[in-house]
DNA sequence: TAGGTTTCTGACTACCAGGCGAAAACCTCG
DNA sequence: CGAGGTTTTCGCCTGGTAGTCAGAAACCTA
């Protein structure tokens, strides 16, 4: 890096941004994907994408392919994810692509474009290229993330009753959680509030539920655990 | 991405692996960085790396630079970091970087070329480029992987006494640890199994310790904790 | 007003991390 | 050979947090 590089030995690469988009809908986490009309992988469903211009970060660059399927706004969170560098993950010729997880809030039904649509992750159609992998790569990433940060906020609604969401993190998860432990340690931690306000009472009866929200909307890491601390950051030590 | 693009619309950036290799050395987490004798940044601290070339994998790149300052084998453990794609990061000109965060266990200490040297993680002198904030996302990292993956054995040697393995933590984590609950700790979530030998009787007297070591060479991810489990997967349920 | 449905709250259990002190096992010195 | 010092190991206690369950609360419909 030191040295001067030659064109010969510096080569180049064209450089991809991509996108794996998820969002909660129907009670099921779906990705967005889009359906390849050409060669290679005709008919086969990707990750929306494209190339890295010559004057934009990766993030502005996810940012802008995105636009062209959905409006950017409707993300209520965008990060890195991995770099991808498989000489023959495109078989036309070498890319390097930097994926990025996006996220949906579930209340939000954007309009897409035709050859765009989304599907649920478990039960995922024929992909193109590595992108079945760099979704499960983004599945992964996200339920990882649901238990010690605060992205719910990304997929829930402004305001929610612990129910609602409940489905969401259920769908995220991929298994059952219980509505009373969801909320209890969402509580705890701060990461929740109460509005104060209440729900309108339900279409099948029930008492009405009191709604809630994220405490913060930015993204916000609880300690995994409290292990390996610093002594003195503990709390209950007055012996 | 599923159009065709010529070329000027499919504009191509020189990519860099770079490493962040990190070693416990004299209690203080350390890490290798090279002089540059040219310009830009001439006389500040750089990251190993270099160009990726036309048929290897960003791994095997960083892997292929890294052995031009120590051999590779003393790598205890090699992970894909970030991706930097400011545009302004070069001064000469675009390049991408993708940085990688590597491991050397304390024991070992190879031979670095005359430029090359390590320097304790806190304090830092000058670096060059945005490598002073990559190293500051791999120090991130690799805290947030000591507490809920076994990556400590990337750091520590084959086998160890308690001691010795707090002094590994205490330098990788920035603060203090207590050797009993390291112990019992890493114990209870089976990362750490004894050898059934003693290490030598020390120097200064004092009991003679027990040897461990990592029950797996592997990383393994011990779930942060419990929260938003599947119900079925708790053990001590008997009513 | 009675019954059904949904939500909320509190109590109980299990588990895990942190701290402390005593016991164990070794050394050196007198 | 015993006393004192040093280091490690082990057991006990405390506090915090997650999971489960049952009952109370609050609404609807009939």
């Amino acid at each position: 890096m030191g040295s001067v590089w030659s064109s010969a030995e510096r080569p180049a690469y064209p450089h991809q941004a991509l996108a794996v988009v998820l969002q909660v809908r129907d009670r099921r986490l779906h990705a967005m994907l889009w359906q390849r009309p050409n060669e290679p992988f005709a008919g086969a469903w990707a990750l929306p994408g494209g190339p890295l211009l010559a004057e934009e970060t990766l993030g502005a660059s996810v940012a802008r392919q995105l636009s062209a399927k959905v409006e950017v706004e409707v993300l209520g969170h965008l990060e890195q994810l991995e770099t991808r560098s498989d000489p023959g993950r495109d078989p036309r010729g070498r890319t390097v692509a930097t994926a990025y997880l996006g996220l949906i809030p579930s209340h939000l039904d954007p309009a897409l474009p035709d050859d765009t649509a989304w599907h649920p992750v478990d039960g995922l159609p024929a992909t193109a290229f590595d992108h079945g992998s760099i979704v499960r790569s983004a599945l992964h990433r996200l339920r990882s993330k649901l238990s010690y940060t605060n992205v719910g906020f990304a997929l829930a609604p402004p305001e929610f009753t612990v129910a609602e969401l409940r489905e969401v993190y259920v769908a995220a998860l991929g298994h059952d959680v219980t509505a009373t432990n969801l909320q209890r340690v969402l509580l705890r931690r701060g990461v929740l509030e109460p509005t104060g306000e209440q729900a309108p009472p339900g279409r099948s009866g029930g008492r009405p539920a009191a709604l809630y929200r994220f405490a913060s909307p930015e993204l916000e890491v609880t300690d995994p655990f409290a292990v390996f601390r610093p002594p003195a950051q503990r709390q209950g030590d007055a012996g």
